[in-house]
DNA sequence: CTAAATGCAAAGCATTTGCAAATAT
DNA sequence: ATATTTGCAAATGCTTTGCATTTAG
C-alpha cells in the first residue's frame, strides 16, 4: 500500500520491500514479538536474516516509528506509534488489545504524589479474555 | 534481621547467608536489576556466583516472594512482594518511586472497555524527579 | 545424615557487529 | 553513481544447566 511508503518516507527510512512487510504485518497484527515477526515475514522472504529484523525494529524505534511495549513475563511486543493507548493482555492466548482510557486524573494523583514531572505512562491490564474464560 | 529469616521460611525458602542479604538489599534499595544486585552482593560475598543470584531469582519468582517488572528501556528489576502500587521513573536518575494510586476506576473502565476478566495491573510512570529537574 | 544451595564451567539463547554483495534513490 | 540496506558469519552478551563441593536443617 502506498500509504506505508508514506510513512516509512516521512519518518527518514528507506523503503525497502523488508520494510514495506514489518509496516504491513505490524499494521495487520497490532503488535508483534521479535520471533513472530520473523516467523511472518520469512513467508514472503525466506532468506530474510534475523539480523534484519533486529536492525530494522531498533531504527525504527529510534525514528520513532514502532514502539517497545514491556509485558510480564514475556518477550517484549513492538507496535506502530500512535495515539496514547493502553494494553489489556490475555495469560492464556496471549491476545492484546489496545484501549483508550482516560488517565488523566490518574496522571494527575500520580504527579501530586510523586512530585516527578512525569512525561508517559505504560498501562497493561492482565487477566483473561472472553474466549478464553468460556473455554 | 529475623524477620528477613522469618520472610524466607514462610515462603519455603531454605535460609542462606546469600539469599539473606538478597533480601536486605531489596528492603533497603527497594527495586534493583540483576546486574546491581549481583554488584551489591559482591561487596559482602566476593565469591558469590552470578549463576546464584538468576538461581535464587528465578525460585524467588516461582515462590511469589519476589516480583519482576518490566520497564522501558531498561533491565526489569525485582522487588520484594508487597502491597499493589504502581512505580514512577526517572529517566535522568533512574530513581525508581512506588506510589500507591487509586485504580478502582481505571481498572472498571478497563473491564468496561476490554470485557476481559482483568487480575492485575501493571503502571508505570516515566519523567523526570525534582532533583533532575533543578539540575 | 539428607536434602538443598553454592560456585564454577560449559552450554544455550538473544542480540549486535562487520563486511561484501545487492538494492534504493 | 552514491548511499543505504541486506544477508551472512562471527562476536558479544545474557541466562540457564550440570555437576562436584559445601552448607542448612
Amino acid at each position: 500500500m502506498s500509504s506505508d511508503i508514506q510513512l516509512l518516507k516521512s519518518h527518514q527510512l528507506t523503503v525497502t520491500p523488508q520494510r514495506l512487510e514489518i509496516v504491513h504485518l505490524l499494521s495487520s497484527h497490532g503488535h508483534l514479538d521479535i520471533d513472530t515477526l520473523y516467523a511472518l515475514l520469512q513467508e514472503k522472504f525466506p532468506s530474510l536474516s534475523l539480523a534484519t529484523v533486529y536492525k530494522n525494529i531498533n531504527l525504527m524505534l529510534e525514528k520513532n516509528f514502532m514502539s517497545e511495549v514491556p509485558l510480564e513475563n514475556r518477550k517484549n511486543v513492538y507496535e506502530l506509534i500512535k495515539e496514547v493507548h493502553s494494553h489489556v493482555v490475555c495469560r492464556e492466548c496471549n491476545t492484546i488489545v489496545d484501549i483508550f482510557l482516560d488517565t488523566k486524573a490518574l496522571f494527575e494523583e500520580a504527579t501530586n504524589i510523586s512530585h516527578f514531572q512525569l512525561e508517559t505512562s505504560n498501562i497493561v491490564f492482565n487477566g483473561i479474555c472472553e474466549k478464553c474464560k468460556i473455554a
